[in-house]
DNA sequence: TATCTAAATGAAATTTAGTTTCATTTAAAA
DNA sequence: TTTTAAATGAAACTAAATTTCATTTAGATA
């Protein structure tokens, strides 16, 4: 709990119990969470509102906290940036998410496209497929 | 337009007016584009109505004639498959949709993570930044 | 060709995710 | 402690998408 103190602190912004309470959430769950996700979570103790869910996840996003991560099914979910960057792998059967160690690409943010002479600054890449537990034996 | 009535005749369905102009859109505009944008498209002969222009979208993504795609926006938008799969350059000044030609993590489909026993079937991969006519001399 | 009917359409109502408004509360500066 | 700009949250609103249901139609059947 110092840590997100101190991460608030650092950010110049009012240090408040519910933005305290979401960022220790997204290092909880440390995966990607729509902001219902974040929301129901912390609705058993009931001690932030909706609105305020979604705005500090952007003002989170604004400030490098969190990164947003859409998945095909358009809903926008957002991932602690103390993990770095990564993609993922989606089970098309059950939903589980696994996080990819290893971004094989990362070398073209930066990098100019020649043909079309396009500065790539950042990319989205996620895997959706079956793990193991739902291909059963196979 | 004998293109696209073979297609419907194909999928099983009725081959209504409306299927015909949807499907010669999405030919036509050849990237990725919303339900709105082919709303809107139509609306100007005005012989489409929204709900059936997202339910049309719906089948043929069942029927394998659009895929869905996803940007960073969260809009669903959909292409055609007539071209095979590929990824895009968004640019994040003009919003201009560049299609790359070549996949090169297309081989990742059908194989196996290894470390996490996971079968990937499909992969997501947009890339963005700056075209060049954003970027000016630069 | 005329008849029939399940499939398709579309206006309107509804749902869902997210945003805006504004009166009230609060962190933290003075 | 007092002050005040920032933050909160209930409620209203918006935009994209979905559902409902009365009407229309493609195309099969007679
Ligand atoms: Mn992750
Ligand atoms: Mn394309
Ligand atoms: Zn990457
Ligand atoms: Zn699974």
């Amino acid at each position: 709990m110092d840590r997100v103190n101190e991460i608030l602190r650092n950010i110049g912004k009012k240090c408040t119990e519910q933005r305290k309470l979401i960022l220790q959430t997204l290092f909880e769950l440390a995966k990607p969470v729509s902001a219902d996700e974040v929301y129901e979570y912390l609705s058993e103790t009931n001690k932030v509102g909706r609105t305020t869910v979604y705005r500090t996840l952007e003002l989170f996003e604004r400030k490098k906290l969190v990164r947003r991560i859409i998945f095909k099914d358009g809903i926008i979910r957002y991932e602690s940036t103390h993990l770095k960057h990564h993609h993922h792998l989606i089970c098309l059967s059950c939903g589980e998410v696994i996080p990819l160690e290893h971004c094989a690409i990362a070398s073209l943010d930066g990098s100019v496209i020649e043909d079309a002479d396009f500065l790539v600054t950042e990319h989205f890449l996620e895997l959706y497929g079956y793990c193991k537990k739902c291909r059963g034996g196979k």
